[in-house]
DNA sequence: CGCGACCTTGAAGAACGTCAATGGTCGTGG
DNA sequence: CCACGACCATTGACGTTCTTCAAGGTCGCG
């Protein structure tokens, strides 16, 4: 568990942004200014805890986090996955109880930013507040496609649908492309997140490599087929609202 | 269909809000300074559809409304119930195109709000913002413990849970009290609701009903022991981001 | 080379869905 | 006031999807 500062260009913030708004030189300083102490994680270590309350947020730099929340008897559901540039908490500046756990999924590295210096930020800067709050909103449209899908969809579909939501993801800020992304997600985490067991998410899977749309292996994801795939996974982006140019291309 | 001006107290918007923050009077006056249409809306009538871009926002004044996404072969995934106060479609201040429609589930009362209204009041009264942004992010609180619902509970703990949400909710606005609660949502909608069959949904009622837990008829629901039917529901209210006084009494 | 983490497989059972018919209740119009 | 229709709740029989349990198998890494 290391503490250091951060200032190395590109900041993941600014990334991410401006794949939702174009940024002034002064909103890039603004942010790139931020006090931010750094932090290096192991896998599966949790960063926040349901309960805590917290008086920072965490900006994912590298690797991948997860949200979830425990019942008892080891039940368990993840209710996001987050790439560089997120924020998962940012809530926590307007909601002061955690009411779910925020970890890292494979090993990473996040930044720490106190409340006090976001709330500074977004007093100067209301374009990027706006794009923030477009962001929170953006992440509640995820979470009610995942209803969706865990209310409607079997788990083949689920499957298919959240394969193509990550891959669109990682494309509209460029961590992934010609139909290959990391994924350091296991067969376990997928079945927390869709509220499956595990044995049926490797079926599932089977499925999909069966039918040649996917071949995913311990870290990556290569999609074979996009549009075999997202049609089998019902999948349809509007509710990502990203800038139709940053989707995937339709062909294959 | 008809369409007035509204000016009568208490303003739902204010009710709502003041159980979130404290008003100033100036912050009241200029909510009910808003310039709002009023429409009367029979049972199942849409207000915005998946794939509008809309111009304005919709303030629920009396009755309930639900959001919810279709998908081919009837499937229908409902993603929030709303009671008066409620602004489902805020989040279309910031993303232009709707994700999900906006039904009335019985008859209702709602007015419309322009947006550049409700943008002037944001940007007049900071305080009102704060609220109304808290607000958006309570809605994302309670996607997520929906999903917990629907990846990992079973019906019964399901629908106990949806209970006692709904009760709550509309106790924190003065709108039920001693555990009786107006309920103009048909087993079929609770089935939309919690990702189940109509079928299903009445089985798991009436389980419900043979340990004594509730009386839920035609248009209201009583909770006869609700100590036990939050157990039943694993239902902890933390999600919800109450002030603890506006809980339901732990009493039955 | 051995250990731990993850993936894969088979068999049996539980939870839930589907289909189809019946019954209740409420408002409405004759 | 009664009869009707619409909408909703209820019931039974039967299928399907998914879970659980338990046992290997594979891969990477110290």
């Amino acid at each position: 568990v290391q503490h250091r500062p951060y200032h190395t260009d590109p900041h993941p913030l600014v990334r991410k942004l401006e794949s939702i708004v174009d940024l002034t030189a002064e909103e890039r300083d603004a942010i790139r200014a931020l006090p931010m102490m750094v932090r290096t994680l192991n896998a599966d270590q949790d960063i926040v805890r349901e309960g805590d309350r917290p008086s920072q947020c965490c900006l994912l730099i590298e690797g991948m986090l997860f949200r979830y929340r425990m019942l008892d008897e080891g039940r368990r559901q993840i209710l996001a996955f987050h790439i560089s540039g997120d924020v998962p908490d940012l809530q926590s500046i307007h909601l002061n109880i955690m009411d779910h756990s925020l970890a890292s999924l494979g090993p990473a590295t996040v930044g720490f930013v106190q409340h006090r210096d976001v709330l500074g930020l977004l007093g100067r800067c209301p374009r990027v507040a706006g794009a923030l709050w477009r962001d929170t909103l953006i992440d509640a449209a995820i979470f009610r496609e995942w209803m969706v899908g865990l209310g409607r969809r079997d788990a083949e579909t689920r499957i298919a649908h959240l394969l193509c939501e990550l891959y669109t993801k990682m494309h509209a800020v460029g961590l992934a492309k010609d139909h290959s992304a990391p994924m350091p997600i296991t067969q376990e985490n997928f079945a927390d997140a869709l509220g499956l067991s595990s044995v049926h998410v490797n079926r599932s899977i089977q499925e999909l490599r069966a039918q040649n749309l996917i071949a995913l292996s311990r870290k990556t994801l290569d999609i074979k087929n996009w549009e075999r795939l997202a049609k089998v996974g019902e999948f349809d982006p509007t509710y990502l609202h990203l800038n139709p140019e940053r989707r995937p291309a339709a062909a294959h």
